[in-house]
This record gives C-alpha cells, sequence and structure tokens, in this order.
DNA sequence: CAATGCAGGTAAACC
DNA sequence: TGGTTTACCTGCATT
C-alpha cells in the first residue's frame, strides 16, 4: 500500500493559533532583515533622486500578475535606456518582454509621467507632499493614476517610506489573513469598501500581534517566498 | 512536446 | 450605485 505524503505544514487543517504562532516565530529570527529592508524604503522617500522614486512607481504599475522580480528588471532596464522619463509607449512594451499586458502597462507608465512632471521636471515628492497623509495621499493615487488600485497604490507608498499604516492586500496576503483567522473568507471580487474593512482587522491584528503592519507584509511574502524583496 | 493552469490587479462595462 | 463580470495578454511550471 502506498503511503499518503503527511500533511505538510501549512495545510489548511492547521489551526489559525498554531498558524499565528509559527508565523511569531519566524518573526524573531527574520525581523532585524526585515527591519533594515523598511529602513531602505524610508530612506527613499527622505534622499532618493525623483527618478529613483519614479522607479517605485513604474514597479508597481508593472507588478499586477506578473512577476516582481521581472518587474524590478524590467524597471531597470528602461532607466538605463533613458525610456522610464523619455520613452513612448511602444517603446516601453518592446523592452519589457515580461511583464504582463505590457502594452496597457506602458500607456500607463507615460500617462503617470505626464502626471507627475511639473514645469518640465520630474516632481514627485511635490506633487505627493501636499496631498496629506498617506491615506490622503493613496485616494489620490487611485483616482488620478490609471493603473493603480488601492492594492499597487499601498504597495508603491510602502516602497518610498509611507505606507507604515496601509495594508498591501493581495491574494498571498489574503489567502494567508484567511488561513491565520484574520478574515473568514477571501472575498471574491474585492472592492474599495471591503479592501478598508480588511485593512482595519489587519492593522488590529498587527497590533495585537506585536508584528507592525509593514513588516507583517514582507514577513507573509517570505513565508511564501523565502525572500524579503519588494 | 502539447495542453493546461495560474500568476503580488485594474479598468471598463454592466446590473 | 456599490458590487460583479470580463478583457487585458503572456511567461512559466506542471502534466
Amino acid at each position: 500500500m502506498p503511503q499518503k505524503p503527511l500533511p505538510k505544514k501549512n495545510s489548511r487543517n492547521t489551526s489559525p493559533t498554531e498558524l499565528r504562532n509559527r508565523l511569531i516565530h519566524t518573526y524573531n529570527h527574520i525581523k532585524p532583515t526585515i527591519a533594515r529592508r523598511l529602513e531602505e524604503f524610508d530612506t527613499l522617500w527622505k534622499n532618493a533622486g525623483e527618478e529613483r522614486l519614479f522607479q517605485e512607481l513604474a514597479f508597481c504599475l508593472f507588478t499586477p500578475q506578473s512577476k516582481a522580480e521581472a518587474c524590478w528588471d524590467a524597471v531597470q532596464t528602461l532607466a538605463r535606456k533613458d525610456l522610464l522619463l523619455h520613452g513612448t509607449p511602444p517603446e516601453i512594451a518592446r523592452e519589457i518582454p515580461r511583464v504582463r499586458f505590457r502594452n496597457h502597462k506602458a500607456e500607463y507608465l507615460t500617462a503617470a509621467r505626464e502626471t507627475f512632471t511639473k514645469n518640465g521636471r520630474m516632481d514627485v515628492r511635490g506633487t505627493l507632499a501636499p496631498l496629506g497623509t498617506p491615506h490622503q495621499i493613496r485616494e489620490w493615487l487611485v483616482a488620478n493614476i490609471k493603473g493603480m488600485g488601492m492594492k499597487e497604490a499601498s504597495h508603491f507608498l510602502r516602497n518610498i517610506g509611507k505606507g507604515q499604516q496601509l495594508a498591501i492586500l493581495d491574494r498571498h496576503i489574503l489567502k494567508n489573513l484567511a488561513a491565520l483567522g484574520v478574515i473568514h473568507e477571501i472575498p471574491g471580487t474585492l472592492t474599495k469598501t471591503r479592501y478598508l474593512a480588511i485593512e482595519q482587522k489587519l492593522l488590529a491584528f498587527a497590533e495585537n500581534t506585536g508584528i507592525p503592519p509593514a513588516h507583517l507584509d514582507l514577513l507573509l511574502w517570505y513565508k511564501e517566498t523565502g525572500k524579503v524583496f519588494k
């Protein structure tokens, strides 16, 4: 009789409490790495040049349904060829072969570039800073940057050091939140109303585990991929 | 090697 | 009118 393989460690019958304990345990040893990564994000808003900030925006526009590493490589390629700030949509699309929906995304990118250009120069800080709190900036991004929904706007803000109290709700995070009992089920469609409601639950979970929201995101991604990336 | 499933979502059209 | 459905489009792992 062939033996059935033993259930893997994070199978669906592991209790939320047990998963939570394991998560906290993992956090204990990965925390310094996460903290260092988040400090790099914070440094961007304080010190980075405008094109560097815009790179993060481009990255977040590319990410949906695509691999993060491939998207970051794509952004670097565009920057190197000076297409990030000056390329046309077809020129951009040609250079980012591993980015899904690249024709649309190339259009989104050039439109965003226009929106952030003031007096002929890129001005991400000058555009975002007067908008208020990160929550208010996020509202503005969702309303004004085509291609940015709640998830990617939050992701962008986190990556430039302004996402301390924002949740980045993608399918992996939602899956983990469900397994941890933070939410009862993964919503079929993530409307803005639901996004904000789940974000509140994530913030409460962060509060009572002592894992800051921004740490929690990188921690869950580390759990999924074994890496601390973006 | 061909078929299949699924990717760190969002905009636009539709009720 | 806030929620639901569909198009966008392709790399890559699995079978």
